[in-house]
DNA sequence: CCTTAATTTCACTGTTTACAGAAATTACTG
DNA sequence: CAGTAATTTCTGTAAACAGTGAAATTAAGG
């Protein structure tokens, strides 16, 4: 499998992307090729491809698998693996957001409701008190948000982003006017 | 300034999740540290308090200053500069998204545009380019889309979060019944 | 100007992370 | 239950990054 100077471009910067999220290069470059891929591929032909080590390829694909953003496909009279990704960037946003707030959010929201409930907390001053309840305040509802949007399917959640700017104009004005 | 033993859990699980969304880790608690101290500090508080290097408080500060989630404040017959951060968590959210949208979501439209408009581009297949269109148009909206709600007041942006669940329960039973 | 405090730059060190390649394991097939 | 293909685990190395402390720079006050 050659890459055309399109997709190369496009999985290098995938892969750079993802550094800055806080993903292994080769894990998004894996993901960006079996994102423009019109079909499954094997690991063998991901690293033939991509230029990386078997291993990294095998790590790299276990990790997408725990995210869930890959998915192990089976070819009659082939025992191999081959690996493919939604098509759908609403369904892969949806998995990355889900994925991230496992891995970030939750682990917040649960030291701090740990320090609210701590027998120390009392002891804080008012305002400290205030700015740590409101920081839990806060990250619940945008969790809870978020959650009703990932449970919309792609055509209703671009329904309700248009909606968005539209309302949010509107109680602007009768906010301010 | 000591740190009382809620204050430093504070300060050390931001720096945590700092690492994990690609933030130096020093920076995030000086950002935690500003956030709930009750007075802007100087660069030595913050150094004895954190116990890092002088030099790194600096280069941390300057970081911050650049993602504009931190002031400076002088102080009346002090000639050091006195740094302090906003205690409106809805503030914070923003300045955030809009730092991390500039440093990710801005060079990946910018790519695709390139590719979009390259000359390699029409060679591709449908699927490809269709691929690539929808990721283009995906992440257009999802921008266009925040950029609106970073436009809102804290009271306002609430009321959006709040009325979203609302909404997009009634657009999918609008939808689908 | 000169002194001294404040701040920044820079070179170095320790730590973490990514990756390759070898070795080991797993699992299909006859 | 071989024999072989596929996959994973393990180990070492290279690269990236965070953080320190000394040296250099800047700037305020006399």
């Amino acid at each position: 499998m050659e890459l055309t100077p399109v997709t190369e471009q496009f999985v290098l910067h995938w892969g750079e992307m993802g550094t800055r999220w806080g993903v292994n290069r080769t894990v998004a470059q894996i993901h960006a090729l079996l994102y423009l891929s019109d079909r499954a591929l094997t690991a063998d032909e991901i690293t033939e491809t991509l230029g990386v080590a078997r291993s990294n390829v095998s790590n790299s694909i276990k990790e997408l698998l725990s995210w869930r953003l890959v998915k192990v496909a089976h070819i009659m009279g082939d025992r191999r693996d081959h690996f493919e990704t939604s098509k759908d960037v609403w369904e892969l946003f949806k998995l990355i957001v889900a994925g991230r707030k496992q891995k970030e959010i939750e682990p917040t929201l649960q030291i701090l409701d740990e320090l609210l409930a701590s027998s120390d907390f009392k002891k804080e001053s008012h305002e400290t008190r205030q700015r740590i309840e409101e920081t839990q305040q806060f990250i619940h509802v945008l969790t809870q948000w978020s959650d009703e949007m990932l449970r919309l399917d792609p055509e209703t959640l671009m329904k309700v982003l248009k909606l968005g700017a539209k309302i949010s104009n509107l109680i602007r004005r009768e906010t301010k006017g």
